[in-house]
DNA sequence: CCCTGATTCGC
DNA sequence: GCGAATCAGG
């Protein structure tokens, strides 16, 4: 696959909205990561402020001039994800498995987290999705769908699954129920 | 281990 | 110019 004005296009406006590179490669598709960063390199557009992982990702959004609203919501999106998996790895570093997660008792409701239909047992604990799109799914997150597939905002969860499961350890319960403890599932 | 971008250097 | 390998880091 060879870098075309279009390719071209779709990487700097990527680039621009905050995506990472392998987000990038993976959209573009027959190019790694590596080829996208090499690129940007080469075409000098640099401009996003640092990501070096974790640290601040509030600033840019709000020093930017002017933008479109529906590209701030882009940009603003973009953040947000990248704020879940810098607070997911900072997290895990921790070693603290209930950094991720929240009991059920608290009705504090982050709307977007919860699936309704799912049946808990009180006090049992529900991971809070990253919310990714299609397109940054891998290997290895968790492919359990949430909300409206036809609306702009379906996401998946997106957590680590484990190696041969498209789901996380959470989601793959749900999916793979025993028929002995399937109960009223609407 | 998962991920990020940066740099080098043979092609 | 390209990008795999490597480096440095969260």
């Amino acid at each position: 696959m060879s870098w075309t004005d279009e390719r071209v296009e779709l990487l700097a406006k990527l680039w621009g909205e905050g995506l990472s590179a392998s987000q990038i490669a993976s959209q573009l598709g027959g190019v790694t990561r590596n080829a996208v960063i090499g690129k940007v390199h080469r075409l000098k557009l640099e401009t996003r402020v640092k990501v070096a992982g974790a640290a601040e990702l509030v600033r840019p959004a709000l020093a930017a001039e002017p933008v479109m609203v529906e590209e701030s919501v882009e940009v603003a999106t973009a953040q947000v994800l990248q704020m879940q998996t810098s607070l997911r790895s900072a997290a895990r570093g921790g070693g603290v498995q209930g950094a991720t997660a929240f009991k059920m008792e608290e009705p504090d409701d982050l709307d977007l987290d919860i699936e309704p239909e799912a049946p808990r047992a009180p006090g049992e604990v529900v991971p809070i999705a990253r919310n990714l799109t299609l397109v940054q799914l891998t290997e290895r997150t968790c492919k359990w769908p949430l909300g409206d597939p036809l609306s702009p905002d379906f996401r998946f969860c997106g957590n680590h699954s484990d190696d041969s499961s498209p789901y996380c350890q959470y989601h793959a319960r749900i999916a793979f129920q025993p028929a002995s403890e399937r109960r009223r599932i609407r």
